[in-house]
DNA sequence: TTGTAGGCGTTATCAT
DNA sequence: ATGATAACGCCTACAA
């Protein structure tokens, strides 16, 4: 392996002191634009590029950013992935990835443990991850640079991204209620998790307001797993008289739901109507395909990088990104339509 | 945040000089007992570790290990991420992610790009991108540690882990046809990969070998997408007379199979029975569930992980991890039985 | 068995 | 506008 070219180098050609190569290197302004000029010619045509662990030992910084979240339940992990490498790589960053097991009792520890053993400059939490107020209470304390994702407002604006679910489970109810849909259940998130609490009380509220009332036994809270959707499907589908539309919290549920109806020799969407969250990759492959609602999650990702960087770096809070992103209404053919 | 400790102030605290806390650290022979006590009490009190980036500049190494793979189609990534966190975790590596497009024409620039830019000490390489040989060759050629996951031996075995799909395909042709399936028909991968003729080849003849012939246009070739499989299989169903079994190439085009079966009418697994390959998350949540065969993906992580390893530390080249694995058929209810 | 001195590649301090 | 010189935290000759 070729040895690679360090600033002395670059300042050696150059005839200057390595001290000028850094200052053009770091974009200072007293810099001389011939020589600068003439610095940034060698640059480019060493093919060099200042090596992260030094430059990181002395500035104190790892250049290096983490995310966390919970491994089995995320199915949307490599779009977040590419949503953070978009805004981080051009800024000289890298990612570096948790996955970590959200009901263990360790898990605050481990948490901490990833990010000192690491030496992240900072963590992006996913959901559901990200609801947990012990960790990042921890981290606050630490000082440990963080943003979360997560459905309400439960952090400092320059700490969260918000994907605005009641918002977007409103426009749900109102679809379905302009579709004629009445006999409607729903199969709940687990109560713990703020999102679930925004998506169930959106939604039913909004159906209130229509003049469509959800019975107390149609409500029903899973655990977000595809077995958990066969379970509670099951139930509501047995119930007399029972449920022409179910809202799952998410498409995971969904699938079970529609695997209850299946196995209850019930048609969808002719006598059930099905509808998820998520828009995961089975939603649009399932038969028939899942009517849900999207997450832009790569959009929130990348929002979720640019406010890291900005503690990181110490940046003036910027408010531009601080409005919410609103998921969006997927109409397939698991519902009817009027 | 508390100022963390450094090498420095543990041997403050010992009373004796860095390089013996050093010594410990690294856990050389020539310490005394005493002297390696007391400094291994005083580490662990203050929860002192070294930091990777000194140490890394100290010994050129940056402790950082990448995967590279293909964003889109990667179904897998996460099982791939904790197979190889778990055997690195504890040998201080981190790990560092690269999504990229295998099909864009500066992706072998890209991926060498990245291992400069993160300055990584080795990547893992991922199907499809593992077929690549151009990138292969690049990294050898400049010395870059790399494993290639592939499903044939076409490079060192201590650069690659192999996923012996060919048994696989034989004990799903001999199952099969033990059922007494007969009208057999494919839907090929890409013929540019090596899994893909792995696949195809080892079906088709051991098939052959139990009599059962395969026409020649009853074997088609798709992209290993859901819509090429939804295309590939229409085409398959129109024909007169229409086969009753199709092994796609993978889970994503097996779905598109069902897909396709279903728009005209062909019920599974009575009137077409469908196997994949890969038990993905929607193999085993569709309607019917598909019959595949299930790559141990991290398991080979975990070897890819430990042979990386190896060639950092230039550790003797160990022949135990050299067999391949053996995909394993997992029959559900898209394949009819006897 | 232990310590001293120097280097890894970069940025920060303080002169000039 | 530029340059010596000292960090940053660790490791490795080489000595003692």
């Amino acid at each position: 392996m070729k040895k690679r070219s360090t600033i002395n180098d670059i300042a050696q050609q150059a005839g200057v002191s390595k001290r000028t190569v850094s200052r053009v290197i770091n974009g200072a302004a007293n810099v001389n634009s011939d020589t600068r000029k003439k610095i940034e010619h060698i640059i480019k045509q060493e093919g060099f590029s200042p090596d992260k662990k030094a430059r990181g030992l002395a500035v104190r910084r790892s250049y290096l950013l983490g995310i966390i979240y919970d491994n089995p339940g995320t199915f949307y992990i490599d779009q977040v992935q590419e949503g953070v490498l978009d805004v981080i790589t051009e800024k000289g960053y890298e990612l570096i990835v948790h996955p970590c097991h959200y009901h263990q009792d360790n898990f605050v520890d481990n948490c901490l443990n990833f990010v000192k053993r690491s030496s992240v400059d900072g963590v992006i939490v996913l959901p559901p991850v990200s609801e947990s107020s012990g960790l990042a209470e921890n981290f606050r304390q630490r000082g440990i640079n963080y943003v979360r994702m997560t459905s309400v407002k439960l952090d400092d604006p320059d700490k969260i991204v918000i994907s605005d679910d009641r918002t977007a489970v409103e426009e749900l109810a109102r679809y379905l209620a302009a579709q004629n849909h009445s006999d409607i259940a729903v199969i709940s998130g687990p109560g713990a998790y703020s999102s679930s609490i925004e998506r169930l009380e959106g939604f039913c509220q909004t159906l209130r307001d229509l003049n469509i009332n959800i019975a107390k036994d149609w409500i029903v809270e899973g655990n977000n797993t595809y077995e958990s959707g066969i379970e509670c499907g099951r139930l509501l589908l047995q119930k007399v008289p029972r449920p022409a539309t179910i809202f799952a919290n998410n498409d995971e549920m969904a699938v079970g739901v529609i695997k209850a109806a299946h196995d209850l020799n019930i048609a969808i969407p002719e006598a059930l109507s099905v509808v998820g969250f998520d828009d995961n990759l089975m939603a649009s492959r399932m038969i028939p395909s899942l009517t849900t609602i999207r997450r832009p999650v790569a959009q929130m990702a990348s929002i979720a990088a640019k406010k890291l960087i900005g503690q990181i770096e110490g940046l003036p809070i910027q408010n531009t990104q601080s409005e919410s992103v609103i998921p969006r209404l997927i109409i397939r053919e698991s519902t009817s339509k009027k």
